[in-house]
RNA sequence: GGCGGGGUGGCAGAGUGGUCAUGCAGCGGCCUGCAAAGCCGUGUACGCCGGUUCGAUUCCGACCCUCGCCUCCA
């Protein structure tokens, strides 16, 4: 398997060969928990995992970190909001993060640190650069010596020139250089904070990653993902600091980058406040859904989220799981051997897309094999495929009969109709038949008649927008 | 203004120097009491203009349009 990944370093796709393939690691920007994660947050940790998933069929040594960012201004802010200490606010988002990726079939990471537990390794980082004439104190504060690293802004493509001179940020007065950012700022004895050789203070915004990284990774690590939102300043900041911090080794030696989700076409941020969080789309849609929207653009594109595209995927889903359902007596485990044409989609730079079109080439495949193993084959081979990408693991009875959220269906009433139809059309009165058909469309629910007798489903439209 | 992505058939979305993406929707047919599901078939797709080439949607150059980052953000 060679596995080839775009590298936002060179800008170009590149075969990935780990540093030591005994222990490859790997490290994804986590959540900020000050409140609910939103579907755009969950691209990086569905995509990323999927990356991890692959990384560990070749490296079962691969170490995968996700961190928890647990100290923030944000977090003051709705922590004094609520009149509450910042634990109390962290600790509930960040259960809440877990549980919603488990519930998005995202795996859990190795390691996941959290960014208060790393204080004495945060302070110790500081205390390094400052050594190194990389960093000074100042009022209080640490701030990163920008001109002290000449490659500052190579993976954004800027340059320290351009930065100072397109400052459109106040500068503080305590700044050798408008580009300096810090590391350490002091906190107020309302804000939380820890004792440190500057006074009592707490971490700026991008040391903790890299002081994360480190204790956790070591110096250099072999992948460093996150939004491409992240690229400026957040992960120019970490290369900035975890390389001087470490003599100038390099840091991450391939950098990812997913792109940003929109909805309905307009940019989605927090800031604008047209967000969907994640916990509220996962009371209206199965998991299988949510995924297969993050997964079916490539994961460097931008994506847009809309009615109209959910409407799409959960007709494709649904497909899927009728030629489940039409095979639910072929007895079949997801198979662990992934096709050779599916695992190559994924190994060049993760191409979803194609994984995805793989997967209804499989189906298809399925439902035309003939024969009891070729049929069983065909199905394994289904199954395992959309076992790995998370998806087609549910019974396809519960998948189009299952109750719902936005509609708690009577099952006996429909069970009902449908004998009562059954009776009709063997009687012959088709009018009759027609009739119920037509009651129980009513209800949402579409009727089939098989050789086996009639089933029932729930009208794909079932999908409301979220 | 600086940096970086995009412009592909009705929609979504891959990809390739010359044969099919794939999914959804549409259309015709088979099947069906009628449907549904399934099956078979079906569409002058590659922003615009030049260039390279036997041949370009795919390579090069210009242009137009669009999105993101440059400030908290996955």
């Amino acid at each position: 398997m060679k596995l080839r990944l775009h590298n936002s370093l060179t800008r170009r796709v590149e075969e990935f060969v780990p540093l030591d393939p005994q222990r490859v690691t790997m490290y994804v920007c986590g959540p900020t928990v000050y409140n609910y994660v939103h579907i755009g947050n969950a691209r990086p940790y569905v995509l990323f995992g999927l990356l991890a998933r692959l990384l560990r069929r070749q490296y079962p040594k691969l170490v995968y970190a996700r961190n928890i960012t647990d100290v923030d201004d944000k977090i003051n802010t709705a922590a004094a909001a609520a009149g509450v200490p910042i634990a109390t606010i962290t600790d509930r988002y960040a259960a809440d993060f877990r549980k919603d990726m488990t519930r998005l079939g995202v795996d859990a990471p190795d390691v996941e640190p959290h960014a208060t537990e790393h204080i004495p390794q945060i302070i110790a980082m500081c205390e390094r650069l400052i050594a190194g004439g990389h960093a000074y104190a100042a009022e209080g504060h640490v701030l990163f010596d920008v001109a002290s690293f000449p490659a500052y802004g190579e993976l954004s493509g800027r340059s320290t020139d351009e930065m100072i001179a397109g400052a459109r940020v106040e500068v503080a007065p305590y700044k050798k250089n408008p580009a300096d950012f810090v590391l350490w700022k002091p906190s107020t004895p309302d804000l939380p904070g820890w004792d440190s050789p500057w006074g009592r203070g707490r971490p700026g915004w991008h040391i903790e990653c890299s002081a994360m990284s480190e204790a956790h990774l070591g110096e250099t690590i072999d992948i460093h993902a996150g939004g491409n939102d992240l690229m400026f300043p957040h992960h120019e900041n970490e290369i900035a600091q975890s390389t001087c911090a470490h003599g100038g080794k390099i840091f991450a030696r391939y950098w990812l980058h997913n792109g940003m989700l929109s909805i309905e076409g307009k940019k989605m941020s927090k800031s604008l406040g047209n967000t969907f969080k994640l916990h509220e789309l996962l009371e209206k849609h199965p998991p299988d859904l949510l995924r297969y929207m993050l997964m079916k653009a490539h994961y460097r594109q931008p994506l847009d989220w809309s009615a109209a595209a959910l409407e799409q995927a959960q007709r494709t889903l649904d497909g899927l799981y009728t030629t489940l359902r039409d095979l639910a007596d072929v007895p079949a485990t997801p198979a662990d051997d992934l096709p050779e044409e599916f695992l190559a989609t994924l190994t060049d730079d993760l191409n979803t897309p194609e994984a995805l079109a793989v997967l209804s080439r499989l189906g298809d495949a399925t439902r035309k094999a003939e024969g009891r193993e070729a049929r069983q084959e065909a199905k394994s081979a289904l199954l395992g495929a959309g076992a790995f990408l998370g998806l087609l693991q549910v019974d396809p009875e519960v998948w189009f009969q299952g109750a719902t959220a936005d509609s708690a269906l009577d099952e006996a009433q429909v069970q009902g109709l449908v004998d009562a139809r059954q009776a009709a059309k063997a009687a012959r009165n088709f009018a009759e038949a027609d009739r119920l058909r037509a009651e129980l469309h009513e209800l949402g629910i579409v009727v089939e008649d098989t050789p086996q007798g009639p089933r029932w489903k729930r009208a794909s439209a079932t999908t409301a927008t979220a």
